[in-house]
RNA sequence: GGUCCCGUAGCUCAGCUGGAUAGAGCAACGCCCUUCUAAGGCGUGGGUCAUGGGUUCGAAUCCCGUCGGGAUCACCA
């Protein structure tokens, strides 16, 4: 079935036979030929010439022979350098496409009724402001990831774990209640997060305010930052909060609310969803008494102010505080606690974290701690990390004002997308429902592309005054490509074409279009390495490799106007296949392809 | 200072477990719509793959050093 395979095995029954060397399958290289050259697949001769003890080119040439005496699929073949270059057969590639048109789920592995369940943790924001650039690299990581290890065979749990408690929300709260008076988003039309964000903000530039009084009066700046009026408030709110106290716990409660009708708008506008959401004030006490355990079990240990640790010196990193001298929690112990819980809930085989760069040492620490805890799942996590988004000046940084905001940028390349669309006028017959589906669909499109296209474990940079392209390589160039074969179907379908499903396999075809179809064929085997890698990015260039090989053979060979109806027949179904293939992959990026546009 | 990540064209990025003359897009310039959607296709220019060594028949890719950028080593999350 898989041609590589195949190849790999006559090589290695080659050398065998006409070298007596034993090489094991993986020995041999096999890859795409170089488009400067003649053949479609290409073995590299190299880690045989010494067990052949003849050049490079007569060792080729021998087992180039031999190949192609023992063999159906392979119908010539050239010797440059040390390089062994294979024709297949176009009736194999005729098979080959056959075959895919007729699968309908080409490339994805279903899961199993029995198939493992992998949890897939991402998002995870504060309450206490909107969500940003940063954050909607995560999220489109954290979805695409699951579409992609869905489609791996895996059952997949989405999860996302809200931080709605600690300090830094009592910040917000303590803000809207000094100088809210009583605004909410119904009162000010101002998006619930948003607005929590705006008192958030406030609180930070009125505790730096007093700061910066009580250092003129002479105070050192440490003891200013703790005995500051408004920290002491929000310190009280928390310990209130601690307490249940009800009055706090209702202005918590409706805050909250708000910012989770912003964040559910956020989430829908990205097209990104969980299966089950946690929440750290509904967790952080199984933390706790978690910590308790490992305390009596002599995993961790009590310093003198009655604050609990954890030595892993032992496995080359730190000590690491897990509990306060006051018995609150920390980061550390809340994860604890939500791994726990998780795990009660389901039974999950591998936890994923989709978490930035900033926290591998946290996730190192996670690991290990859980791994004393005797949850043997512990030492096998994995932190899927990945890099910064960076502004061309560096980091974003919220004080200065730089942070590109999540809702204005979805909007932003929305509002392009349309002009671009009026400009050209394509639409024009359409309603405006219609075109405004496209726009968002493009609009979107672009803006995730865009992120995932890049490998995740690198910093990308994202310069908001070039706004994101449409042209080249981007998502809308891989949905216009989509639009364009399904226009010419639709015109088919109108000419009264129907092209069937099968095509006759001693069919005449040009190397661009054999190449086209063996790229199709290696849908699968991305998709299978995109899931090992964790990389998304795999998906997207491949799919714009094929997208653009696919618009030159548009550009060069007509369909509906070719008149040897097996030759249309063939490149409709052709194009078909391919519309599917980029619908699929584009699918597993998150990423909507609309019919026209 | 310890640990980790990164450095490829003016800019943004590809380059799979080492393989042929290092590829795209953007930007610049030129060409192609009476022909299936020009959000497209074709062409030109642009590179000491940060740098110095090593391993190898062969290195952008693997190893070591140096330089540059970033992250982290919080009783913040």
């Amino acid at each position: 079935m898989n041609l590589e395979n195949d190849i790999q095995t006559i090589v290695v029954q080659a050398v065998k036979t006409l070298y007596g060397f034993d090489a094991e399958t993986n020995q041999v290289q096999i890859q795409k030929t170089k488009k400067e050259f003649e053949g479609d697949l290409t073995v590299v001769i190299f880690p045989f010439v010494k067990a052949a003890r003849k050049s490079p080119e007569v060792a080729g040439q021998e087992i180039g022979e031999f190949i192609h005496k023992n063999n159906n699929i392979v119908s010539g073949f050239n010797v440059i350098k040390g390089f062994l270059n294979l024709n297949i057969h176009k009736s194999y590639w005729l098979e080959t496409l056959n075959n895919i048109h007729a699968d309908q789920h080409f490339g994805i592995l279903l899961p199993a009724e029995d198939a493992d369940i992998m949890m897939i943790e991402y998002s995870s924001p504060n309450t206490n402001k909107p969500l940003h650039l940063g954050h909607i690299r995560n999220n489109l990581l954290g979805f695409s990831i699951a579409e992609i290890q869905k489609a791996n065979g895996w059952k997949v749990v989405k999860t996302n774990i809200v931080n709605d408690r600690g300090i830094h929300i009592c910040k917000s709260m303590l803000a809207w209640k000094l100088w809210g008076n009583g605004e909410t988003p119904q009162s000010t039309g101002i998006k619930g997060d948003h607005l929590v964000g705006k008192y958030y903000v406030l609180f930070d530039q009125e505790y730096k305010a007093e700061i910066k009084w009580l250092t003129e009066t002479g105070m050192g700046e440490e003891e200013a930052k703790k005995s500051a009026s408004l920290i002491l408030e929000a310190q009280k709110m928390l310990l209130a909060w601690e307490n249940n106290d009800p009055e706090i716990r209702h202005l918590w409660e409706t805050m909250n609310g708000w910012v989770y009708a912003g964040f559910a708008e956020t989430y829908n506008q990205l097209g990104v969803d969980f299966d089950k959401i946690y929440y750290e004030s509904e967790t952080y006490l199984d933390g706790k008494s978690k910590v308790e355990e490992g305390l009596k079990s002599g995993v961790f240990y009590k310093r003198d102010d009655e604050s609990v640790w954890a030595d892993l010196t032992g496995e080359g990193l730190d000590e690491k505080l897990l509990l306060r001298g006051d018995g609150t929690s920390v980061y550390m112990t809340q994860d604890i606690g939500t791994a726990k819980l998780r795990y009660d809930d389901f039974d999950i085989k591998k936890m994923v974290y989709v978490v930035g760069n900033e926290q591998i040492y946290h996730f190192q620490v996670l690991s290990v701690l859980l791994d004393k805890l005797g949850f043997e799942w512990g030492k096998n996590l994995v932190h899927f990390s990945y890099g910064m988004v960076e502004l061309p000046e560096g980091k974003m940084k919220s004080r200065e004002g730089t942070v590109v905001d999540a809702d204005d940028l979805i909007a932003g390349m929305i509002e392009t997308a349309c002009e671009t669309s009026e400009e050209l006028g394509k639409l024009d017959n359409c309603t405006p429902q219609e075109k405004e589906n496209v726009a968002r669909m493009v609009g979107l499109g672009a803006l995730k592309y865009f992120i995932l296209k890049v490998d995740p474990k690198k910093n990308m940079t994202f310069n908001p005054k070039e706004s994101i392209d449409f042209n080249g390589n981007t998502g809308p160039f891989i949905q216009y490509t989509y639009a364009r074969i399904k226009s010419v179907l639709r015109k088919a379908a109108e000419m009264g074409i129907n092209f069937g499903t099968k095509i006759d396999s001693d069919l005449e075809i040009s190397e661009k279009e054999s190449y086209l179809i063996q790229l199709l064929a290696a849908f699968p085997s991305v998709i299978e390495e995109a899931g090992k890698e964790f990389s998304p990015a795999l998906i997207a260039n491949y799919e714009y490799e094929l997208v653009k090989e696919y618009n030159q053979f548009y550009h060069d060979f007509p369909m509906l106007k070719e008149e040897n109806t097996h030759l249309r027949q063939f490149r409709l179904i052709l194009s078909e296949s391919i519309a599917s293939v980029v619908k699929t992959g584009m699918k597993l990026l998150g990423i909507d392809v609309p019919e026209r546009m």
